[in-house]
DNA sequence: CGTTGACGTAACAGTAGTTGTTACAACGGA
DNA sequence: TCCGTTGTAACAACTACTGTTACGTCAACG
């Protein structure tokens, strides 16, 4: 699959500006969080705005600007962090509509729906399982 | 995230084989199976390849050739069929190291790392509840 | 023993998404 | 007014998926 980093990058923001929270930092800038995922501080951005259209950070703007979570890292998940990065199905159907005057073509789509369905809630409910603090914690003990 | 249609495609491929099976069928061909599904024949063979490389069907060439599925539509879970399919896993990890003098980047990858495997494991445990058997039923079923 | 039908596979184009980058307008505190 | 940061557009490079044409290879069958 095309697998991509998104919900890497947006964990690890998340993460460190727990951290730097935790530390006393009042907010945090792309640049300082592009140092620490080692990429270029516009993707960050990018990313941040999708999590501030999901409601989990806030930015301001002008001088002394940055970003801060709204809401506590033990209370963010990563499925809601999944939820905001990764809008489509994780399964696509067929591209061209399948022949529906064969038995099988006519069915499958119906068919398949809710398996893909209830898969990605099974992923979503384990992803559920970890927050941002969790996420965190690890980081921080590994050796 | 970069959906496909691969494991639909794969997935309708093998119900469609259960059904010629099951209507006295010996072999399917590609262009046969390449007509319910809408597609063009090579990606049919493309995919069924990987399917064989994974032991769930064979091919036989020649002339009357075809493929035939090697077990019973209801021992194949579609957790098989995306394993064949879907070699890669499903998140990526950071393109460039994260920055190793950061707690957070340093730690990052060992905490994502088993959140990433217990969730596939997840999706690939849901997947493994339906076979090809009840695709193919459910889409006989269907209105 | 050649014909024939289908597989196996390479090669290519078009499309789409991700990632990184530069550039610049807009904003707001000092 | 100045300056640092966000917000966003635009672009290139890369990768993967999908569809397509082309052609070599194989094995049954007349």
């Amino acid at each position: 699959m095309g697998a991509n980093s998104r919900l890497t990058i947006a964990a690890h923001a998340l993460a460190w500006m727990g951290l730097n929270e935790r530390m006393g930092g009042e907010v945090a800038t792309s640049e300082q969080i592009a140092n620490s995922v080692n990429t270029n501080p516009v993707v960050i951005r990018r990313l941040l705005g999708e999590l501030r259209e999901a409601g989990l950070v806030e930015s301001r703007r002008g001088a002394g600007a940055g970003w801060r979570l709204r809401r506590a890292p033990e209370s963010i998940s990563l499925a809601e962090v999944y939820r905001a990065v990764e809008g489509g199905p994780l399964f696509a159907l067929h591209a061209a509509a399948p022949n529906q005057r064969c038995p099988v073509g006519h069915g499958i789509r119906a068919a398949l729906t809710p398996v893909y369905e209830d898969a990605e809630a099974a992923l979503r409910a384990q992803l559920g399982r970890t927050s941002v603090a969790d996420v965190l914690g690890e980081s921080l003990s590994a050796p």
